[in-house]
RNA sequence: GGGCCUGUAGCUCAGGUAGUUAGAGCGCACGCCUGAUAAGCGUGAGGUCGGUGGUGCAACUCCACCCAGGCCCA
């Protein structure tokens, strides 16, 4: 009976399964991970070590995490792994965002009309347990990706310490008099007397009057002489279609760069803008009209106006917002009325007068008695009749139009000016500060250098005031004599204190001013009062985010030094980055971080951003089920996060492709190296195969490529480098050499244990390279694998590789640079002979080499490997012939030919040998495999 | 409308200071193997470098404009 020679060959064995099943496995990792205080113990282990300080930057906690969080938190913990892995101690205290808008609106929303009757302590109480809630599912969704942090210990910015931080540096502000209150036009609904943030609009088609008002000039006389006019009054026409803002006119707006006209229409003299003029004649029924000049807007900026119903002149303007898309070219201008007109008014020093009060009736600041008491809406009609009566009306119509409303009584709504807390970029050269700072830090990708510079230098001054509930309030008082705002840091820090010990910001809401107020406080502004009342403005948000530097580093982690790192996406230019900047600028002279690294937003397949509505994603729950977290971390570090990345069905499913090709390559290498123990086996670098050690210099070249990646946080370099060293030099060539030597030599010989001395540093090198992005991937192979003495249980806990230099072996790597150019003529020669069906597996065929005396020479250093390197069963150099003769294009003079090779199939190790047979007591194979099997 | 940025094969990415027929891996097609087997190996086909003009002897690479897309602001 045949012997069954199958059994006698070493072919590899492994318990690793080729099917990764990550949806259903990765759970029990995380599990593991967690049993064991994986987190806890890196940080143990790097205790002493020097630190790389990561600050994550807090998500808000609203909804679900999206794909968003998903690459920026993942992009996170592939450097906290990184890092800690190579010699740093990089700790990870996650954060989350929990005042705001948002949650106020969700909670408002929930409630319904029952919110009217609820006290701010309530509504508090239900948006902390709304922002709790989001909390613990985040935590959880955040946990699933595999990420290691102090999930335990995060830093709410709703938590007592945290607010009291936000108030103690807000403090500091107030302490360097950075901080002043003034006015500033915001969203107001008069039926519900509130404040409305851009959320709480909604635009609608309204009714209003679209009236042209004439504005007398004033230097009537020197433009007449200057234009050579008649002794003829002249007007400016303005467009709008709220006239109860006229009240409120302090200037006329015109843009620098139009050209004007001076023309007689009607028998008046009228300046509109000529790009506007053909329109205008239209409406007015196409009287008669003469150009009488023309002249560039700039001409008149600083002459005035003559009010048409108020003792006040008007100033003249110059405005980049004024557009030729409808009305005159001269826009009526009311800084109280108006964002851009406010803006533009603060460039000319107007007042930023509003005249009307929360309910939207004028006051007496409205400067006429018969306008005081009106409400705004029914204000129009007697000023434009008003305006009719004193002929500065040139024409009414009705225009329907998009308006805003309240989304929540559903009244049209007004702008109007408010008092407001700001704090100042020009006092102690805050901006100019800043914009230093910019430069010392390094921005990745660089182009985020000028984006921050450009918002900096052009913002104004920071509005830190909202009239909300949610939030860290403003500490101050109102003079209720004379409603002048006073904070002082003591009183700031005195209150703070009151937020740490007790149960946080909600103090505020509950406290009487005399436990704060000295007995003997008397208002510094009006000298008299001593009754004051609460500010109850909330601060924006952005100011809570801002202090996470002073509350997670200073104050949990007790770092002094500016972080090394910040993460986060390039909308935190204009949001934590640029606030948390600010407030460190301001509070402690220098910027709170010294490296800031940006991700671009993920887009679909056509890069269009992702909507709920469009559906154009899968949703990630999904993708976690189907293919595992694994997936996703491999997603982010395979595309460059500098862009915007995409995420279709086809980039998953070339994902899933390639983690198929890096899982198989870990498995060949486990199931080839079942009977090595690192230590014991291995041979020393001087008597490996040379071939093995060719593998070993490509490993260290990996090495050093990856670790540059790494360092330069280029992810994507990372994923592409494993990728084609595991297809290419390692599957292709070097595995698929080495499989006679690893299945059918002596079990313990040398050449099979030179193999898999390097076959170990392979794997033992890749899992660590890996683990950072392939978490669970790495983390299953270190479970399956021997391991060097002393090495501990989980990969995290394990070293990056250590370059070593004996391995990189530049001369040669060229010598086998060389081969293989060579090899592929080879493989051509043998592709030819295969197509016509000649041979099928290569270890039918004898190659037989035609080349010059030098390539020659070449080749026969690396004999007796030859017929091995080149996986066939003889190799003969001489005059090719036959149909199956392949010549180099590129080698000169070197020819390939195919022929049979002469000897027949070993039973054992399949090469066609003229040895097979010899040894009576085994003829069925050849000589080699005979004294094996013998042993 | 303004600021910052992106656009190279089906996918993900390389392509110093402009210089010969634009590269890689994956995928795809075809074939081989059946001792990594829902694996492995080989060969091959894919690109008017978003578009249009311009400056150069020469442009994916420089300039202008346009188109598409993203973030932020208005």
């Amino acid at each position: 009976m045949a012997i069954d020679y199958k059994a006698t060959l070493n072919l590899p064995q492994t318990e690793f399964p080729m099917k990764a099943n990550l949806g259903q496995r990765e759970p029990q990792f995380l599990k593991n991970w967690e049993h064991q205080k994986i987190y806890q113990q890196i940080i143990k282990k790097n205790a002493k070590n020097a630190k790389y300080i990561f600050h994550d930057g807090p998500p808000y906690a609203n909804g679900h995490i999206h794909y968003g969080t998903i690459l920026n938190k993942t992009l996170k913990d592939i450097v906290v792994k990184y890092k800690n892995m190579s010699g740093f101690l990089c700790e990870f205290v996650p954060g989350w965002d929990c005042h705001g808008l948002p949650i106020e609106l969700q909670v408002d929303k929930d409630l319904g009309p029952k919110k009217t009757s609820m006290s701010s302590l309530q509504i508090r109480k239900l948006c902390r347990e709304h922002a709790s809630k989001y909390i613990d599912i985040q935590r959880e969704e955040f946990k699933r990706l595999g990420g290691f942090a102090d999930w335990d210990h995060p830093y709410l910015t709703m938590s007592p310490q945290y607010e009291a931080t936000i108030a103690r540096e807000f403090g500091k502000f107030v302490a360097k008099d950075l901080v002043y209150r003034g006015k500033k036009p915001v969203f107001w609904c008069p039926s519900c007397q509130t404040a409305l943030a851009e959320a709480e609009v909604e635009y609608k088609d309204h009714h209003s009057p679209s009236i042209y008002v004439k504005f007398r000039l004033k230097e009537e006389k020197e433009l007449q002489k200057r234009w050579r006019l008649t002794e003829e009054p002249i007007h400016l026409v303005i467009w709008t279609t709220t006239p109860w803002t006229l009240p409120a006119n302090l200037a006329v707006a015109l843009h620098p760069q139009f050209t004007y006209v001076a023309a007689r229409i009607n028998k008046e003299i009228w300046i509109v803008a000529d790009g506007l003029l053909h329109s205008i004649l239209e409406k007015f029924g196409s009287p008669e009209c003469e150009v009488l000049t023309k002249f560039s807007g700039k001409e008149l900026e600083n002459f005035h106006c003559q009010h048409p119903f108020l003792p006040r002149e008007s100033l003249i303007i110059l405005a980049p917002h004024v557009t030729l898309e409808a009305g005159t070219g001269c826009v009526h201008t009311a800084p109280g009325h108006g964002y851009e007109d406010y803006e533009i008014g603060k460039k000319y020093g107007l007042d930023c007068l509003a005249p009307i009060d929360a309910a939207g009736k004028f006051t007496k600041e409205a400067g006429a008695d018969w306008l005081i008491g009106l409400y705004v809406e029914k204000a129009n009609r007697p000023i434009v009749e008003h305006l009719q009566k004193t002929g500065a009306l040139a024409k009414e119509e009705t225009l329907s139009h998009s308006y805003p409303h309240c989304w929540r009584c559903q009244n049209p709504i007004v702008f109007r000016a408010t008092e407001q807390w700001f704090i100042s970029m020009e006092k102690e050269d805050l901006r100019k500060k800043a914009l230093l700072a910019i430069d010392h830090v390094a921005w990745i990708p660089p182009w985020g250098r000028n984006r921050i510079y450009g918002m900096v230098q052009n913002r104004p001054d920071w509005c830190v005031s909202r009239q909300r509930r949610w939030g860290v309030p403003i500490i101050a008082v109102i003079c209720t004599a004379c409603n002048k705002a006073i904070t002082t840091k003591e009183m700031v820090d005195k209150v703070a204190d009151i937020f740490e010990k007790k149960e946080g910001a909600d103090a505020w809401f509950e406290l009487e001013l005399k436990e704060i107020l000295p007995k003997s406080f008397v208002c510094p502004s009006c000298k008299k009062a001593n009754s004051f009342s609460k500010e109850m403005d909330i601060l924006d948000v952005w100011f809570d985010s801002g202090a996470s530097y002073a509350a997670v580093l200073e104050g949990m982690l007790k770092i002094k030094e500016p972080a090394d790192l910040y993460l986060e996406g390039s909308d935190q230019h204009r949001g934590w980055f640029h606030t948390s900047l600010l407030e460190s600028i301001a509070t402690r002279g220098r910027a709170p971080f010294k490296r800031v690294l940006t991700h671009g937003f993920v887009v679909d397949a056509d890069g269009k951003k992702l909507s709920k509505s469009a559906k154009n994603f899968i949703p990630p729950e999904n993708v976690l089920k189907n293919h595992g977290a694994e997936m996703l971390r491999l997603w982010v570090a395979n595309e460059d996060y500098r862009n915007d990345i995409r995420f279709s069905e086809e980039i998953l499913t070339r994902l899933v492709d390639s983690y198929r090709k890096i899982r198989n390559t870990c498995r060949y290498l486990l199931g080839n190296l079942y009977d090595f123990t690192p230590g014991k086996d291995d041979v020393p670098y001087d008597k490996l195969a040379p071939l093995d050690r060719w593998g070993l210099h490509i490993l260290q070249r990996t090495v050093t490529d990856v670790l540059k990646g790494y360092d330069a946080f280029e992810f994507h370099t990372i994923s592409h480098i494993l990728n084609k060293v595991c297809a290419v030099e390692f599957s292709s060539l070097y595995f698929d050499i080495l499989k006679d030597r690893l299945y059918t030599e002596a079990k313990n010989g040398l050449k099979r244990r030179s193999a898999q001395t390097v076959l170990f540093d392979i794997l033992d090198t890749l899992v660590r390279l890996m683990a950072p992005i392939f978490s669970f991937t790495a983390e299953e192979v270190w479970a399956s694998m021997a391991r060097r003495k002393g090495e501990p249980d989980s990969v995290f806990l394990a070293s990056m590789p250590k370059t070593i230099s004996q391995w990189d072996n530049g001369e040669l790597a060229s010598r086998w640079e060389r081969f293989f150019t060579m090899r592929s003529v080879v493989t051509k020669a043998l592709e030819t002979a295969r197509a016509a069906k000649f041979i099928g597996n290569s270890l039918e065929a004898k190659v037989v080499i035609e080349a010059s005396h030098d390539q020659e020479e070449f080749l026969k250093t690396f004999h007796p490997d030859l017929p091995d390197l080149f996986i066939v069963s003889e190799v003969e150099f001489g005059k090719t012939k036959g149909e199956w003769v392949h010549a180099s294009e590129t080698i000169l003079g070197f020819k390939v030919g195919i022929e049979k090779s002469a000897g027949s199939k070993c039973g054992r190790c399949w090469k066609f040998l003229s040895s097979v047979g010899k040894n009576p007591q085994h003829p069925e194979i050849c000589e080699r495999c005979a004294t094996i099997v013998e042993g």
